[in-house]
DNA sequence: TATTATATATACCATACAGTATATACTTTA
DNA sequence: TAAAGTATATACTGTATGGTATATATAATA
């Protein structure tokens, strides 16, 4: 079993990310942190360097969170088709899945951090790559097998639906309106039938 | 001509407006406005009630920028396809166009105001219904004269398309890589030709 | 359970924050 | 050009900021 210690560690990451993702990192205070978790800022500093070290965690948290929820929805489908569905069926409700975490953090700590914290926008840079990498994974594996063509290589084909999908994303998030999700999710499939099923 | 005054406050609003963009709202502090414009405080309470009416104006500074250079973009065609192949021209260059006010305004105030300022939000709600209205008026004039067919309206086929710029914008901005913004113009241009063109 | 180690709370620091009152400088206009 | 009006600079609020030193309370271990 975890020590105490550590468990208050992980209790403030996860009580904080969404105050981070919501309002970013000058926008999140110290006396933020300390009201959402009841602690005081001996407890905060005591488990983290700094200001900048708990925004950094928090930001992990919730990409592990969205990361990890990927890779459940593309294990639950065995081909590269069903697989797409699967991943465009879990953005179609991306919204209700970001709730508790306050939003989409790519986009929300990305914007936030593009000209306030170069720590925080290489990780999302990275995260944002390693979700092209999945969507190409399951792309080059349907070519490979047969399953599907594509007019361009994986990594390209999947950089640019994920485009697509983080523009409904951020299109939704501004305009508080899920119906670019939808719309936008339904083109996605009809697009993947249409041009690179077999 | 026109006053002193006015000249004062213009200079204001153009000078601090990048600043708002780059930083958004929480992270501009009031120093930083009397840093960039070489004024003193007081010069800017006199001319705008507090910190967030500067930031209102600055925001209404940058998107008055970006209407209007859409309206000439569009003005420079006749014809519907001649419209929306200037118009998906212009965002091939977008972060060229938007490197003075520090970023897409659109994305950067949209995303940073959501859970920080209300009026400010709102004011980018009421952008980007602007933007769409006038690509949908572009697409509405060209079926009504029999140039393009739609599988839509024209207003959902606008959000359509501006939501795949949108993405673009933001996939360029968090990545710091102008590809997305070249790949997804030119996915649309094919799109426009393949599935409106009579 | 006693002792040690560790985690949290309290009280504090210097600085930065948005905003204001007032004095001074500059424009405007008669 | 002198007077009145207006705009800007200065100096100052009170409060909030990120961060720290240290005392106190809690947890782990012998």
């Amino acid at each position: 079993m975890s020590t105490k210690a550590e468990r208050t560690t992980a209790f403030i990451i996860e009580t904080v990310a969404p105050v981070f993702n919501k309002h970013g990192y000058v926008g999140t205070s110290m006396s933020d942190l300390t009201e959402a978790t009841g602690l005081t800022k001996g407890a905060l500093y005591g488990n983290f360097e700094n200001k900048e070290a708990l925004a950094l965690s928090a930001f992990q948290f919730n990409s592990n969170l969205l990361l990890h929820k990927i890779d459940t929805v593309l294990a639950q489908e065995t081909t590269a088709m069903g697989k797409l569905d699967a991943l465009t069926t879990f953005y179609r409700n991306y919204d209700v899945f970001t709730l508790n975490m306050g939003g989409c953090p790519i986009l929300n700590i990305g914007v936030d951090a593009q000209h306030n914290n170069k720590l925080l926008s290489a990780a999302v840079r990275e995260t944002i790559k390693t979700v092209e990498g999945k969507i190409a994974l399951v792309l080059e594996d349907g070519v490979n097998n047969g399953e599907i063509r594509l007019p361009v290589t994986p990594l390209q084909f999947a950089k640019q639906l994920y485009t697509m999908i983080q523009g409904a994303v951020a299109m939704s998030t501004m305009s508080r309106d899920r119906k670019y999700l939808i719309n936008t999710v339904a083109y996605l499939e009809q697009l993947v039938q249409r041009e690179i099923k077999k």
